[in-house]
DNA sequence: GCCGTTTTCGGCCCGACTGTTTTCAGTCG
């Protein structure tokens, strides 16, 4: 069992024993020894052997046999019994926003509540209001929250799909006799929420039944809903769709465009075609002539890729990210598509945490991580002081972290660490930092963390008095998750682009996708205005400093180039483009 | 359940917000 697993599990024993009603101190155990076994940097399995992980803060005799017996046996006694202990059907109402342990737990209890359905015909009977702690209010936000609980199971977020949809595709991609494979769809386009997950691959023919096969059995599977010779459908455990289609490598290009879509992008190529006497479907292109009417489609010009294809309607290739009929298909044929920034441009980002405050990693492990992804600098942004809840750093903790950065810094030539902090911008607006502490950093990113339910008058104004700072450089995750569990959104985004753009500041757009399509609106907007976006993981571990693919993703969709993102700066230019800040 | 220039028990991060209360518990980040 890797370490990932084992972190979810032992995340799940602290909220089962939350449900029990256990000992608070014992469920933030788990809890926190989930997240540090998530940091992990060395392999787990060494760490038992070696009798290592006994040493690791947070990991004490009990959770240290619990971690050992799933490591070593694949399975928890303990775990397994407190998980049958329980209806499963609680831990899914823990996910009902404003619900919590307490609650689920009187809930069970009192009117033997087990699934969030049950709970809905509760509260719509009025039954909830005779318990204790809970009234006419509480009863109308659970029923909001299971809502928009709903919403969302629907659909599913960018990340979650994208995380199950890699997992099918390394097992499937790897099978032998297979020549290409791609996953498709909406994912492909980097949409913000996925309805399923499509994977189009080529192959040899005697390999396409054990492909399938691969498929169909691979431990996400929770039922399969079709097994065809070209075609199989899944439901995954995470509950998303997923579909395999296999075709002739010849047809490959033709499936991967169709299968990409968007629909509309593809009405519009089929709708071009035509206008050359051609037919374009999922299989390749044909002549359109009453002849061929009666018979099967015959290929007449063949492609390799999908370049090939737009090259035969006369049009530039286009980017799966711009394939939604929004004027893509009128620039390609002039030409003049946007160059996109791609993940490779990318030399290095500015949100990140250490275990300074609540990341999970040292900042030599964070450094190493960036160095590892062949990136330059790596900006270190931990919490300010009033972020208790994350440890926020003290102005004593700052200048300590200051100095190992210096000390770190000075083994490098290549690569650096830059000091950064991401300050709380305060509900008044002011700053965690006085102004002489904030010009001890290479720069600044002002985020916020509290009174989320400001009018949006008031979140804009305390926004942009923040911006105002000279120290500030740059506006943490504005659309981030933490502001956007609402359906009210509580920013005006225009007026704080603009703001950005008086002021010369740039803004962030966090690679943690819980909105995407503000996201890339956002970019499009600062595009337009000339206001620079950082593309950000806000990452907590070394693995979350991949998560700025995502961003990468966005701000393509946004139609950012490369000259629009800071990050693609190189180290010399960092340097100066830093420098001149504080001048 | 973990930890300890405090050794074997007593603390463990905290502030804002909300809805329920009329002083506080639950939830969230």
């Amino acid at each position: 069992m890797d370490k990932n697993r084992v972190a979810e599990i032992l995340d799940e024993i602290g909220t089962l024993l939350e449900l029990k009603g256990e000992n608070p101190f014992k469920c933030r155990a788990y809890h926190n020894a989930s997240r540090t076994i998530a940091g992990l940097t060395v392999d787990i399995k060494t760490l038992i052997e070696s009798g290592e992980i006994r040493n690791i803060k947070g990991i004490g005799e009990a959770i240290a046999e619990r971690i050992k017996e799933l490591v070593l046996t694949e399975k928890s006694e303990y775990y397994d019994e407190l998980k049958s202990s329980l209806p499963e059907g609680l831990m899914k109402m823990l996910s009902i926003q404003g619900v919590g342990p307490k609650k689920v737990k009187l809930l069970y209890e009192k009117l033997k509540i087990k699934s969030v359905d049950e709970l809905e015909k509760a509260c719509k009977a009025g039954k909830l209001g005779n318990l204790e702690g809970f009234g006419k209010k509480t009863e109308e936000n659970i029923l909001a929250g299971i809502e928009a609980l709903r919403k969302r199971s629907t659909k599913s977020l960018y990340s979650t799909a994208e995380l199950s949809a890699r997992r099918m595709f390394d097992v499937v991609a790897k099978q032998p006799g297979l020549i290409r494979a791609e996953i498709a769809g909406s994912l492909r386009r980097k949409k913000e929420t996925i309805g399923d997950i499509d994977i189009v691959v080529s192959a040899r023919r005697p390999a396409v039944k054990a492909i399938m096969k691969s498929f169909t059995t691979h431990g996400d599977v929770e039922r399969i809903t079709g097994e065809g010779e070209t075609k199989s459908s899944v439901v995954l455990k995470s509950g998303i769709n997923c579909d395999l289609r296999v075709v002739d490598d010849s047809e490959f290009p033709f499936a991967l465009n169709y299968f990409t879509g968007s629909k509309e992008h593809n009405v519009r190529m089929r709708t071009r075609a035509k206008e050359y006497g051609l037919s374009l479907n999922e299989y390749g292109f044909s002549k359109l002539d009453s002849e061929e009417k009666r018979g099967k489609a015959k290929k007449v010009i063949a492609c390799k890729t999908e370049d090939d294809i737009y090259r035969a309607l006369d049009l530039t290739y286009i980017p799966p990210e711009l394939r939604e009929d929004t004027g893509e298909i009128e620039a390609a044929e002039k030409n003049s598509l946007p160059t996109l920034v791609e993940e490779k441009d990318i030399c290095g980002t500015f949100h990140c945490h250490t275990n300074y405050s609540d990341g999970s990693n040292t900042l030599l492990e964070m450094a190493e991580a960036a160095k590892k992804l062949d990136w330059q600098y790596l900006g270190i942004a931990d919490h300010s002081k009033v972020a208790a809840y994350a440890n926020g750093l003290s102005e004593e903790r700052v200048k300590k972290q200051h100095k190992e950065i210096d000390g770190l810094n000075q083994k490098w030539t290549n690569f650096r660490i830059y000091k950064g902090t991401e300050v709380d911008i305060l509900s008044n607006g002011d700053l965690d930092f006085n102004d002489k502490t904030l010009a001890s950093f290479d720069y600044v990113v002002a985020s916020v963390h509290s009174s989320f339910k400001m009018s949006e008058a008031e979140m804009t104004k305390r926004i942009i008095k923040a911006l105002k700072n000279k120290y500030v450089t740059m506006l943490g995750h504005p659309t981030g998750r933490l502001l956007l569990q609402r359906d009210n959104y509580p920013i005006d985004m225009i007026a704080v682009i603009n703001a950005a753009s008086d002021y010369g500041k740039i803004i962030e757009i966090n690679a943690h996708p819980m909105r995407l399509d503000l996201d890339w609106r956002l970019c499009s907007y600062a595009k337009k205005k000339n206001v620079k976006i950082a593309i950000n993981p806000d990452a907590h571990v070394t693995d979350g400093l991949s998560d700025v693919r995502y961003g990468v993703g966005v701000a393509r969709k946004g139609w950012l180039e490369k000259k629009d993102v800071i990050n693609t700066l190189n180290l010399k230019q960092m340097n100066h483009f830093l420098s001149s800040l504080r001048t």
